[in-house]
DNA sequence: GTATTGGTTCACCATATGGCGAACTATATA
DNA sequence: TATATAGTTCGCCATATGGTGAACCAATAC
């Protein structure tokens, strides 16, 4: 379990949430204090930061303060990680089903039901 | 922590694991038997079989048994769901980047600094 | 200066997760 | 029939997760 923690382990453990997932669509729309991000949820703020916590370490926002409120905004790029492998397992998949196809074309030319 | 457990949900929870992740890299190539699917992981068989489980439960895989060896297969429709999602995230960040782009242009033609 | 606001930290709790070994079931195989 | 094989189930354990309330700090606002 003390393996290496890999930037997918982390992104899709921290999209598996849907508070989190939540937060990440109001940052679609820019940058937001703690507080705002917050409001929506009926959980103590403690809790909440745990999630933000979670994002932050996934790589999926960062934040930074000034006086005493923390704006957080998107890293759209980390969205970009996990799409990519989801895409590249896809292009697998289909490459796959598609010599499959041709296969199964190419061995029964005529009849197609068994 | 009882809320409805929503497909995205398991789907990413899922998929963030390592050793899941390389199953479904396995049944990318065809469906396979437990034991085959097993081999590559130094962990017992009933850590593993929970992994299974995991996966099975998100919908990713669907597995039958026949004989004494249960055949587990792929399910790509379930990885194009959180696929989705994350396009779908993407749309809006992209639309309102765009926007932002475009407003800016249209509000500083010739000075860029402030 | 005092009060309020926005965050943060702490100790605590219940449940989930990911692993183990041992025992068991059922189907092939010899 | 005896034995090996493929899974499964069980009880156990350490750690992680997601939540709580209470106390605390540092900027603002009054």
């Amino acid at each position: 379990m003390v393996n290496q923690y890999t930037a997918l382990d982390s992104v899709f453990h921290a999209l598996a949430d849907p508070t989190r997932r939540a937060v990440i669509n109001q940052l679609l729309n820019g940058a937001a204090p703690v507080k705002r991000l917050a409001e929506p949820f009926d959980i103590g703020l403690p809790a909440f930061l745990k999630h933000l916590t979670v994002l932050e370490g996934s790589g999926l926002i960062r934040s930074e303060k000034q006086g005493r409120v923390r704006t957080c905004h998107l890293n759209a790029d980390r969205l970009a990680t996990a799409e990519r492998w989801l895409s590249e397992q896809r292009a697998i998949w289909q490459g796959r089903t598609d010599r499959l196809a041709a296969f199964v074309e190419s061995h029964s030319p005529e009849e197609k039901q068994r």
